[in-house]
DNA sequence: CCACTACATTACCATGTAGCGATATAGTGA
DNA sequence: TCACTATATCGCTACATGGTAATGTAGTGG
């Protein structure tokens, strides 16, 4: 960060940030880390319907969350991006320290 | 991340990105990195207008992103969870490789 | 060529929210 | 009490986007 990004960065992170906002869509980013897989695996693991799936899909790949490999009729996705985990894990630290946080209060109630 | 986080928990995990998303919110943030200022140094700092600053702060307050300590007639505001910086660290450093690869690109193209 | 499957795209509606003007609240000094 | 300032909130509009049904596209086998 280091002080002063300009308005255009600010606007890219944004917009990467967006893309990570929705439950959906991480929901699909973290059945993907466990590997690649077509839409329809997809779509039994998600429970989210095929063309809500694939939009979201599409999302992903424009922005470079995954990546894509056709092999006849089927679509593989897979994580392009590592640092996803890294991202989720700094928002679950953040989460955890919550709830300690919660917890300590209660401790403190009681 | 480590393969299977439930619903609850990535919804929590998508509603902290969704606080991210906004330029705005970032621009916030970026300018208190700086250290503690009041609002109406935040307006002059990111040419929000007040209604809309203020509102992005209740945001980014409740949503535990900054505290507020209030003196007078002022509000300070300052980041409370400094994981921030991390998170656009990450972002920004997903936005230079995209960068390198289109250079990479453009130079294999002449 | 036809039927079938896997996936992508389109069109549409419903919801959420950023931005903004107007107004409310609350602290300050006279 | 009164005028002034700093901030918060309200009411509203405009726009973006998630969900979904319907349709399109393309690969496959008969």
């Amino acid at each position: 960060m280091a002080g002063h990004l300009s308005n255009e960065v600010l606007d890219l992170i944004a917009e990467r940030f967006r893309i990570l906002s929705e439950p959906a869509r991480l929901k699909i980013l973290n059945v993907l880390l466990d590997g690649e897989r077509t839409v329809s695996e997809l779509v039994d693991a998600t429970e989210l319907n095929q063309a809500n799936l694939s939009k979201h899909l599409g999302l992903l790949r424009s922005s470079g969350f995954v990546e894509r490999r056709k092999d006849g009729l089927f679509s593989y996705y897979r994580v392009a991006d590592p640092s996803v985990t890294d991202l989720c894990s700094i928002m679950c630290g953040q989460l955890e320290a919550k709830v300690e946080e919660r917890m300590a209060l209660l401790e403190a109630g009681i």
